[in-house]
DNA sequence: CCGCTGTCCTGCCAGC
DNA sequence: TGCTGGCAGGACAGCG
């Protein structure tokens, strides 16, 4: 479920406890998420101060003072809690089952991680593994900054043999967007999620209007997204207008037309047949 | 190189 | 009512 937006929002959430804050104490409830914690994860966090807190993609970044960076990824389930430091000398910390992580910072703020799923992950990278990490290195252009342009994403999509839809999942054309925010861009941009990549890359001159419109679809969607987290900071039950809306009728104005569902690679798009074209 | 499939994990819910 | 099976999702490995 977290993509871009929601990524974004726990990045905010963790500014102000954590960024320039020192790691107190760090507990780990187990010795893996998606992927074992490296052997020396609480040695070398404890004692180092954040200095900042950053996103790229669906990544959360944290820069520390020793040098290394604590790179995070929420996979489906992931969350974090931020609470008050309010224990009593050997007092333990109320526990959800799903809590996996506790920083306890100089902040006297308490922030924990809990993922049902465990499909999240947390690495400690050096400074030099950070520089070669392959994942960030191949990562596209952020979708909400100026190098996402209409010509980047036609460049991006030239000789893709691949759906539209499914190409908007691959984080190396354009980094942050999941299965929900794809499906609610194309729906903005009156585009099929089935139509072939390729035809979006041009073959001479400047990209033409339909690049254009998902490119501003992909950012209006997005943008929307993050100040709606801002604004409430809960989840609505389905805020979106497409996604887990079969057999609903289309929400675009003056469309007739029903939301349906289909399968591209392995995972469910919904669109309107009537006004996605 | 590229595209496609399977894997990880568990909560939830439809359907028997 | 209780069980089962399938689905949800992102990253990544491995295949052809």
């Amino acid at each position: 479920m977290p993509e871009l937006p929601e990524v974004e929002a726990v990045r905010r959430l963790l500014v102000p406890p954590m960024q320039g804050a020192r790691f107190d104490r760090v507990l780990l409830r187990r010795a893996n998420l998606r992927r074992p914690f490296c052997w020396d994860f609480v040695d070398r966090l404890t004692g180092a101060t954040v200095t900042r807190v950053r996103r790229r993609a669906k990544h959360l970044l944290l820069d520390l003072s020793t040098g290394d960076t604590l790179l995070m990824h929420l996979g489906m389930t992931g969350d974090f809690r931020v609470e008050h430091m309010g224990l009593a000398p050997g007092e333990d910390h109320p526990r959800d089952p799903h809590d996996h992580v506790v920083f306890e910072m100089s902040s006297r703020w308490m922030v924990t991680f809990n993922d049902p799923r465990r499909f999240g992950a947390m690495d400690l990278l050096t400074a030099d593994e950070r520089a070669a990490h392959p994942t960030l290195a191949e990562l596209g252009p952020e979708p909400l900054s100026r190098a996402f342009t209409a010509a980047a994403l036609a460049t991006a999509c030239a000789g893709r043999r691949t759906s539209i839809k499914v190409a908007l999942l691959d984080q190396q054309l354009v980094a942050g967007l999941g299965n929900i925010y794809a499906a609610e861009a194309l729906h903005m941009a009156r585009l099929s999620p089935r139509r072939l990549a390729s035809t979006l890359a041009t073959r001479a001159g400047g990209p033409r209007e339909t690049t254009e419109r998902l490119t501003a679809a992909i950012k209006t969607v997005l943008s929307k997204a993050i100040a709606e987290q801002t604004r409430s900071g809960a989840y609505r039950t389905n805020r979106f207008l497409v996604y887990d809306r079969e057999g609903e009728p289309c929400a675009a104005e003056g469309c007739r037309g029903t939301i349906t569902r289909i399968v591209q690679g392995g995972r469910s798009t919904f669109y309107c047949r009537a006004c996605q074209r």
